[in-house]
DNA sequence: CATCATACCTGTTCGC
DNA sequence: TGCGAACAGGTATGAT
């Protein structure tokens, strides 16, 4: 559930409280996560926090960049220096701080720390060469975002291209970055089209309506600070409320807002599908 | 090459 | 009520 919008609101937290602050020790308590030689980033200062569709990079001033991507239930959580009021920590900081599913912990200045918590241990933190970043390894494989380079004559190109299914193919990373299920699942039903259709049988028209869709969906989330149904969380321990404002995706069984039919789900690609039989034909 | 199914992991929900 | 099966979904990988 981790998206475009769900990332960002990542990384704007992470913008404000670690900016500036000094990596003093990095504390690996579980193998598996962290990649490489935690020696490299010790004594380095934080100047940058960058997004590359789902992925996060942490740029220090020794040249040296963390690249990170917390896929489904990875938790980056701050206490410390800057952190707004007493902030409450949301019960889906699963195992708490310093917890059963805590890997990772930055000891920074200040005494301020960060945590990376995942309960189902699919996330990961790279050391990575800052000049490496987007040339090597995971952000290289890309495609362009939503949002930002990712135009609707690239949009519609790329649905020109293959007969795999709609809803597969704007979820799929290499081809365009930022959408996942929950997203794919709202822009389809407010573009009224069918997961299920071949992209190469997408007319211009609906291809166009759902480019817009997709991108009315994100920032909807943007807005939101993401959606937490499951281990979403931000620095600070709080959530986003994306999970209130869905239009389809979660809704089986429940009636469509637009026109009252009964919501379906099936497994598309391996992944929970809701379809409004009606609205998208 | 393109496409698809499965593995990764663990807490929660579902069905009998 | 209890317990095992199915499910949740982002990505890598092996199979077709």
């Amino acid at each position: 559930m981790p998206e475009l919008p769900e990332v960002e609101s990542v990384k704007l937290q992470l913008q404000k409280y670690l900016v500036g602050h000094k990596i003093e020790k990095v504390e690996i308590k579980n193998n598996g996560i962290f990649e490489g030689d935690s020696s490299k980033i010790e004594g380095a200062n934080v100047i940058e926090i960058r997004r590359f569709g789902k992925a996060l990079v942490f740029d220090l001033d020794n040249d040296y960049s963390l690249v990170s991507h917390i896929k489904l239930t990875g938790q980056f959580i701050y206490r410390g220096k800057n952190l707004s009021k007493p902030p409450k920590l949301s019960k889906k900081v699963t195992g708490g701080l310093d917890g059963a599913h805590t890997h990772v912990v930055f000891h920074l200045d200040h005494n301020s720390t960060l945590y990376y918590n995942d309960m189902r241990r699919f996330g990961w933190i790279r050391v990575m060469k800052t000049e490496d970043v987007e040339s090597e390894g995971f952000i290289k494989k890309l495609g362009k975002e939503f949002l930002k380079d990712l135009d609707l004559e690239y949009f519609r190109n790329e649905l020109s291209k293959t007969r795999r299914a709609i809803k597969v193919l704007i979820m799929d990373q290499a081809k365009m970055a930022g959408v996942g299920n929950i997203y794919a699942n709202d822009a389809l039903w407010d573009a009224k089209i069918n997961p299920k259709r071949p992209a190469n049988m997408i007319s211009t028209d609906e291809a166009k309506r759902l480019f817009e869709s997709i991108e009315k969906v994100l920032k909807k989330g943007l807005e939101t600070g993401g959606a937490s149904e499951l281990a979403f969380v931000t620095p600070d321990g709080s959530e986003g409320s994306y999970q209130d404002f869905t239009l389809i995706y979660g809704k089986q069984g429940t009636k469509c807002v637009r026109c009252g039919t009964v919501i379906e789900k099936f497994a598309l690609g391996g992944r929970g599908t809701y379809w409004c039989h009606k609205c998208q034909e």
